[in-house]
DNA sequence: CTGATTTGACCGCA
DNA sequence: TGCGGTCAAATCAG
């Protein structure tokens, strides 16, 4: 941890060489005939939400407002401090949750008070996986569980794999609504600073490593759709949309080849091989999204809540779209537990305070001064 | 066997 | 004192 800049550098350059193996696929699929509009989307939607990153990154250090991130076909709100939602808890979790447990700063110099903290409502539908919103990439282990008053389910608490090794603080809560089971609500609190949340997992190997999930594969599910509810949504997704257009045609117009691989860190697994995944089945459909898209932007600073609305559709195919999520809380919290501990996911820290993208329209990524 | 989860006990703040 | 958060031993799972 100590150089930030080294890390958020290398963490960019992951995020554009994701983006850019994304945008490869995306041609390929425009190259192929079967391919579905659908799944092109995801692809477009990928795109996006990778640049937003890398984007979000660059704009690191400066105020950045929180906004609601379009990830495949979920839907994220962002909120500093959990606003009494439905689920009827009557604790405000922000109030008291971090300041407590001082005895662990052993665990690192800084206080938890002064730890980032975010929250995030995460719906998911019947018949799909939960991992999906409920696994934001990282690998999380669960250290408690505790009955809320007032809450009818109970709340999990997670911490970073990495904590004891790498002393990552990172730590998680996973609070199911009271009135709404498919919406769960994350509170997340403190930086990753372990290396999976740095650069430590290559985004290739780690696709690698998830075989099937190597592509990632959003369900299209008309994403914009979800964030009528937020016009800034929508602002954020055109802008992004018309700076993807600018690498799509690029890349429409060359070949992969011609991509500056050689500027970028590629690993030797990174390119995407079109054979190794020429379809996406669903059920590494919504692997690969937990895996890689989580939307790590949020804004502490800034109440903004981010509200995932998982697809039923990309979703029901991870239990074989015959598990009853909501029929216990207890299977539930294994489901949770699963998502949560069964990924490992480069990505970045999603605990940055990064949110809003200051993103100009007519941004380029042609000029790759920026990563100096 | 190792690592993750469960779960009751404990801690500390309001 | 109550409650949320964490610990840690027991248990489970791969």
């Amino acid at each position: 941890m100590a150089n930030m800049g080294d890390w958020e550098q290398k963490n960019l350059v992951e995020e554009l060489t994701l983006g850019m193996e994304l945008a490869k696929q995306l041609q390929i699929h425009l190259n192929v005939p079967s391919s579905s509009r659908e799944a092109r989307e995801v692809l477009v939607q990928k795109i996006l939400t990778s640049y937003e990153k890398a984007l979000s990154m660059l704009n690191f250090g400066t105020s950045l407002v929180g906004e609601l991130h379009p990830v495949g076909g979920i839907t994220i709100r962002n909120s500093e401090s959990p606003p009494s939602h439905s689920t009827g808890s009557p604790r405000s979790e922000d109030s008291d949750r971090d300041t407590r447990d001082q005895r662990q700063i052993d665990y690192g110099s800084s206080s938890r008070k002064s730890m980032p903290r975010w929250t995030k409502q995460v719906r998911v539908n019947p018949g799909m996986g939960l991992e999906g919103p409920l696994d934001d990439g990282f690998s999380w282990r669960k250290y408690g569980q505790k009955a809320i008053l007032g809450a009818k389910y109970p709340r999990g608490y997670y911490r970073c794999t990495h904590r004891n090794v790498q002393g990552c603080l990172a730590t998680k809560q996973v609070q199911r609504s009271d009135e709404d089971p498919t919406i769960f609500e994350i509170t997340y609190r403190g930086r990753h600073t372990c290396t999976q949340a740095s650069n430590l997992l290559p985004l290739s190997q780690l696709r690698e490593n998830q075989g099937p999930s190597t592509n990632i594969t959003i369900e299209p599910q008309q994403n914009q759709l979800h964030q009528e509810n937020n016009p800034h949504t929508q602002e954020l997704l055109l802008n992004f949309r018309r700076g993807l257009k600018v690498m799509t045609e690029d890349l429409d117009s060359h070949d992969q080849q011609s991509f500056p691989t050689n500027t970028f860190q590629f690993p030797s697994t990174s390119t995407v091989k079109p054979e190794n995944n020429p379809l996406f089945p669903p059920a590494m459909v919504e692997n690969s999204f937990m895996g890689n898209f989580s939307p790590p932007f949020i804004s502490p600073s800034d109440s903004v809540t981010n509200y995932y609305s998982v697809s039923p559709n990309e979703m029901q195919h991870s239990f074989g779209g015959n598990k009853n999520f909501q029929s216990s809380e207890s299977e539930l919290t294994d489901i949770i537990s699963a998502a949560v501990s069964t990924t490992s996911s480069p990505t970045v820290g999603m605990d940055f305070p990064f949110g809003n993208v200051n993103f100009d329209p007519n941004f380029t990524f042609d000029n790759s001064g920026f990563l100096s």
